[in-house]
Formats: C-alpha cells, sequence, structure tokens
DNA sequence: TGCCAGGCGGGGT
DNA sequence: ACCCCGCATGGC
C-alpha cells in the first residue's frame, strides 16, 4: 500500500555562502532520499523535496491526508541540514592534521545531515562489528522493511519507522533485515523510545541521552558517541572503533591504548566531527586498505567508488 | 571453503 | 583492570 502526499507549503532558510548542498545531501544517503539534485527529507510525518535556489535553500513541504500542517519549522531543517553549524573551528584544526588536511579542501562545506536520536541509534547499531557496506546495507533494509512507502509527484519515497512499528512487527520481520544478533539491541532500542518519547527530540541534553542508550544491551560507547554526533550535532566525544584506532595511532604515532586521549587532545570539541570526516576522506576503506591509502597519501575521496560520498548511487 | 569485520557483554583471570 | 570468546551475516 502507498499512500499519497500532498503539497501543503514551502519554506525558505538561508544558504551561508560556504554551504555544500550537493555535499551534504550526498553523505550516506540513499537514492530514495537523493537523485542527485533534490533532497528528499523525511521530517516526522512530512517529507520536505529541497533543493538550492541561490542564496538560499527552498524546500516543498508534503504533508500525509488530515495531516496538522504545522510542525516543521526552519528551526528545525536548520538543525538537520546543518545551516547553523560553523564549521570553521574546525577547518582551522584540520587545516594542520596530517589526515585531513588534504579532503577539507574537497569537502569543505560539506556537514552530516542529523537524524533523530532513534534514527541514529539504528544506524549506529548497524555499524557494530560490520563493515561500511553491510552496515549500512542493514540500515538500508530497516527503511524498506518498516518504513512506511509514500509517493510524490509521482515518485516513491520512505518515511522512517517509529520505534513502535518496530515492536508490533515482531521478530521475523526483523530478522529478514539481516541484521543478526543486534536485532535484540535493536529492539531494546526500540522499547526505550517507545516508553520514553521525549527522548526522541533534538533538544534532549547530550548527557542524558547517552546516559538513557547506556540502560540498553548492546549499546557501548562506540554507539552512544556516534548517536550523539549523528543526531545532536554534539562531537565531545568521539566515537572510535577498531578501524579509526588504528589509523590514528598510525597518523599521530601513538600507542592504540592512547588514542583517544589524543584525539581529544587535537580536536576538543570537533573529535567527534573528526572521527566521521576520516570516514569520508577514506572512502570508509576496509582497515588494510584504508591504511594503505594512508602511506601512499591518498587522503581523499574516490568519486568513482562505492562510498560513503556515493552510496545514494548504489542503494 | 573458511576466515573475519567501524562492537559488545559475559565470564574468566 | 584486564584478556578472550561468541555472536549473525555477508564479503572476499
Amino acid at each position: 500500500m502507498v499512500e499519497q502526499l500532498s503539497y501543503t507549503g514551502n519554506l525558505e532558510v538561508g544558504k551561508p555562502a560556504d554551504y555544500n548542498f550537493y555535499l551534504t545531501a550526498s553523505v550516506y544517503n540513499f537514492s530514495f532520499w537523493f537523485n542527485g539534485e533534490t533532497l528528499i527529507l523525511p521530517i516526522g510525518e512530512f517529507i520536505l523535496f529541497v533543493r538550492e535556489n541561490d542564496p538560499v535553500l527552498k524546500a516543498d513541504i508534503y504533508s500525509p491526508p488530515g495531516s496538522s500542517r504545522v510542525g516543521i519549522s526552519p528551526d528545525i531543517v536548520k538543525h538537520v541540514l546543518g545551516l547553523s553549524e560553523d564549521l570553521r573551528g574546525f577547518y582551522e584544526l584540520a587545516s594542520k592534521d596530517p589526515l585531513l588536511s588534504d579532503s577539507i579542501r574537497v569537502l569543505a562545506g560539506m556537514h552530516f545531515r542529523a537524524v533523530t536520536p532513534w534514527l541514529a541509534s539504528l544506524v549506529a547499531v548497524c555499524q557494530q562489528n560490520a563493515s561500511f557496506k553491510q552496515g549500512w546495507r542493514m540500515y538500508y533494509n530497516i527503511i524498506k522493511a518498516f518504513g512506511k512507502r509514500v509517493r510524490i509527484r509521482g515518485l516513491e519515497t520512505y518515511i522512517p519507522p517509529e520505534p513502535g512499528v518496530i515492536l508490533r512487527a515482531g521478530p521475523e520481520v526483523l530478522r529478514a533485515t539481516r541484521i543478526g544478533y543486534r536485532a535484540r539491541t535493536v529492539t531494546g532500542l526500540a522499547e526505550l523510545f517507545s516508553r520514553k518519547p521525549y527522548l526522541n527530540t533534538w533538544d534532549i541534553r547530550p548527557v542524558e541521552l547517552e546516559e538513557e542508550l547506556s540502560s540498553v544491551k548492546g549499546v557501548g560507547e562506540y554507539t552512544k558517541r556516534l548517536v550523539l554526533a549523528l543526531s545532536l550535532r554534539y562531537y565531545g566525544k568521539p566515537p572510535i572503533d577498531r578501524w579509526l584506532r588504528k589509523i590514528a595511532s598510525v597518523v599521530y604515532g601513538v600507542e592504540e591504548e592512547s588514542v583517544e586521549e589524543e584525539y581529544v587532545k587535537r580536536w576538543g570539541n570537533w573529535s567527534g566531527l573528526a572521527a566521521l570526516y576520516t570516514t569520508v576522506a577514506l572512502d570508509a576503506e576496509p582497515l588494510s586498505t584504508a591504511l594503505e591509502r594512508i602511506r601512499a597519501g591518498l587522503t581523499r575521496p574516490d568519486p568513482s567508488k562505492y562510498s560513503p560520498l556515493t552510496l545514494w548511487k548504489y542503494l
């Protein structure tokens, strides 16, 4: 069953001169949410069609039948798109960084789109103990299996599921998303966000969200930090996994045990963003390939690869 | 064919 | 505080 959404208005938001819409729309995205030109942005029950209309971004708003029409504020759109995120401090550090200085030339103006804490937690769990490809395939499967299929202007897209949808669907549908043993964790997260819906906002304090996430079995330090970065734009604590731990130990010449300390010393409140940028700069290559690329000085993204920036062309 | 990953927790020491 | 192992799945 495909539901039809209808046009209910539009809004314009200012676009800073150094903001790169194409990169922001591209990074870690799927084909049903970006086609190379228009960003199809689900926010709550609404879908926004966002495109560049210099010097602003223009968003057409589509709503389900009988919906309240209110509920999309420019501030929300700005948060999601990172329009009020001032990255100058980050670029200053990155320009002197042995790993990222090269890539910021081509990635300047890219922001990571924010998702809700609930969806960020799904993304994060899918990254656990899996390659980039497998992780995003799992998240893709979840959106397609549980999301709401909607039609707008003749094209089909998906509104991601609320946590209750996953709880009601039963374990066999979840198994079909091929997330393996992560299913337990996803169920635990769905229970948490169902029980405490106030956690699933962009106003929640990072420490509170972090603490609540800790109660879910299967959610550890890495997952929590990734959630804070992807939903709240909180970058003070970097999500360091085996991949980044090894890479940073090589690049900065420190023991793996002290990578986090070194990372926070260098990046401060930009630590989490630096971690995310690193995955883009190295095309999220598996560890051994990533290390070879660093040795060869190939630390810019390669547009011909299946990578965080081109994922939307493949899935 | 077997390994073995952008984690994590449980059970050992 | 540490190791160390299993875990679902898919990619190589």
